[in-house]
DNA sequence: CTCGGTGCAAAGGGTTTGCATACAT
DNA sequence: ATGTATGCAAACCCTTTGCACCGAG
C-alpha cells in the first residue's frame, strides 16, 4: 500500500557541506544564515533557498535537529538525542549543555496518552560573562 | 541617574480585552491571531499591529508568557509561573501541563554561574486522540 | 489640554516556493 | 537519458513600525 516513493536522496556536495557545517558549529546551534555563510567559504554560488531545503531534508532525516527557541529564526541543532539547554538572553549563545532528566512530567504526559517522541528543556537566564558585564 | 521615565500605563478597552483573550484561552495558548479574532468579537475595528503591541506589552510587565515553540507564530500564555507542556505535532494542541521538576540541569547551569531567570520543558509527540486517527 | 494608544497600511525579516538549468545516477 | 537538486528571485507569513487621529488622564 506504499503509494509513495521512498524519495531517495542524491548526495550532493551541499547537502554534504550543509550537514558538515552543522556539525562543525558544536553547540552554537547555528541559524540558517550562519551555515550558509559557513558553505559560502567552500560553494560561493551555494544559494541560501538550498541551504534552507537541505537543513529541512536533514531534519526530517533525523540527521539534525531544529529548535526554535525564543528568538525569530529557527536554529539547527547536530545533536537528534534530547538534550537540555541553556541560553543566554543577552549573548545568544548556549553555555551549557547536558543530558536531560525528564523527571515526571514525561511519565504524566505518558499517563494522559501522550505518544512522547522527544523533549526540550530550555533554561534562560543570563550566562557568567554577561552578568559580570551588567 | 533614571533617565527615562517609568512609562505610565494607560487603561484602554483593547489592553483590557487583549489580556481577557489570553486568559480565557485557558491553556490553549492562542497565537496572535487568534487573540485579534476574540478580541474582534467586542471590538470590531481593533487592528492587528495594536493586538501585538499589547501582548508585547503585557510580556513586558510580565502579566502573559510568550512561548516559540516548533510553529513559525508564537504563542502566548495566561500563566508566567513556570510550567512543562505537552504538544501535539499533529494536531497542535496542548495537551497537557504541570509545575515542572527542573531537576539536575538547573542545578547544573546554576553551577556553571548562569542566572536562571526560568525554563520551558516541551514535550513532542502525539496526543492520544491522533495516535488513534493514524 | 497632553501625549500615549490606536487604526491603518506599508515595511521588515525569516522561510518557502516556482521555474529553468545543472548534475548525480 | 532521466529526473532530482540547484540557483535565482519572487512570494509568503508573521511581526514590527511610521504616521495622523483619538481618547484617557
Amino acid at each position: 500500500m506504499a503509494i509513495e516513493t521512498p524519495a531517495i536522496q542524491r548526495s550532493t556536495r551541499q547537502l554534504a557541506l550543509v550537514l558538515a557545517a552543522v556539525q562543525a558549529s558544536g553547540r552554537e546551534h547555528p541559524t540558517a544564515e550562519a551555515v550558509f555563510a559557513r558553505v559560502r567559504r567552500v560553494l560561493p554560488r551555494i544559494s541560501l533557498g538550498t541551504v534552507y531545503r537541505n537543513l529541512q531534508r536533514l531534519a526530517a532525516d533525523g540527521r539534525i535537529g531544529i529548535a526554535h527557541v525564543g528568538g525569530r529564526s529557527a536554529r539547527y541543532d547536530p545533536t537528534i538525542t534530547p538534550r537540555d539547554h541553556c541560553l543566554c538572553e543577552q549573548c545568544g549563545r548556549n553555555e551549557y549543555e547536558a543530558t536531560p532528566t525528564p523527571g515526571g512530567s514525561v511519565r504524566a504526559a505518558k499517563r494522559a496518552g501522550h505518544q512522547v517522541r522527544g523533549h526540550a528543556l530550555v533554561l534562560f537566564g543570563r550566562c557568567r560573562d554577561c552578568t559580570r558585564a551588567a
